[in-house]
DNA sequence: TTGATTATTTATCATTTGTAAAATGTTTTC
DNA sequence: GAAAACATTTTACAAATGATAAATAATCAA
């Protein structure tokens, strides 16, 4: 299915709108490893997961810090960036080979004002990773590090092909406590 | 400067726009310690602040957990029910006695199809309550219970008001660790 | 105001997590 | 395939936080 087709399925779009959201969508490919946005920079596109995974990252005292992971029909958005306008100390970099849909901000910002139906979809489409940004703060706010790891490992097969070190300070932890939670799990 | 008036230094409305929004808000007080919505029932009601503070909690494992907290000129509303339409087992409360600008939401999602100014202005506050939502996640994720509650004490004068025991969920700690840091501070 | 209730602090001990360094395992590159 | 680079686990000890209970302090209601 391609992602206009996806879209469809969240708010019905008139076809001025699908031919105008098809001609703004380009796919890019990324190997394992590949910057995809560099830290400092601001973010003037929107991607989703078309095959592989990403992750939005951060060096916080001399640590990389792993924020989100995305995976295949998934946004990947560096949100605080694109809605301000100002720069953001994040980076995005793809985990494995990475397929991504990528949309031009600026040009979709000014679709917005002529397509009523495009700027609901986006609307929709974020008020979705805002619930699930809530989620995820009650994962971090109240369950210990080894509930967490958990819940990660139910929630894709994916996991499996991160590396740990960017699991564990997505869970707000040490490697060193991951490899003692795996420990004792198994 | 009544609220709609503040939604204009957002996003410009339509005369007849800012009629509808004045015609469908309207003001309810509560007394400290009032339950503003129940925890169980689905959110058909957007709040902001007009004075006093409130907060969004929920009961975990026994323990009553402090979600979020809203002070004057903020949203208070729980998102995960507005946007799937489904129950959610947080409530609201107020904290003090505290004034609520309150927007019937089945209302202003029909004047979302009329109105793309007020669809847009929505989705604009709500982008950044989602930009807020990802501040608190780093916070969480990376930041010691010590950092969270300076952070959160400089964030609003209003947090003499808050009882320790919303603080300290709030921070994700228990009310005896917030103890400690306090005594530790001063 | 007084007694009852609720909120906060303190103390003790157990558990979790962090830090640092070394050991082991895996992947990549020549 | 071997060396180098990188990733993960293990160990030992320190620091932070949790659980429980008791001691104060503050607030509320008759």
């Amino acid at each position: 299915m391609n992602l206009v087709s996806y879209f469809q399925t969240i708010v019905p779009l008139s076809p001025t709108a699908q031919d105008a959201l098809e001609a703004l969508i380009t796919t890019s490919t990324y190997r394992k490893n590949d910057i995809i946005q560099e830290i400092g920079s601001t973010c003037r596109t929107l991607y989703m997961v078309k095959s592989g995974c990403a992750r939005i990252f951060y060096w916080k005292d001399g640590n990389d810090i792993t924020e989100h992971f995305s995976f295949p029909n998934e946004l990947i958005v560096r949100a605080e960036s694109l809605f301000t306008g100002k720069p953001t100390s994040k980076g995005i970099q793809a985990i494995t080979d990475t397929e991504l849909y990528a949309i031009d901000s600026l040009v979709l910002f000014r679709l917005y004002d002529q397509h009523h139906d495009i700027e609901r979809l986006f609307r929709i489409l974020f008020e979705q990773e805002y619930v699930n940004t809530i989620k995820r703060i009650e994962s971090l706010q109240f369950h210990s590090a080894k509930e967490r790891y958990l819940e990660l490992l139910k929630s894709t097969q994916y996991v499996q092909h991160i590396p740990l070190k960017y699991i564990a300070s997505y869970l707000g932890i040490t490697q060193v406590s991951l490899s003692r939670i795996r420990a004792d799990i198994s």
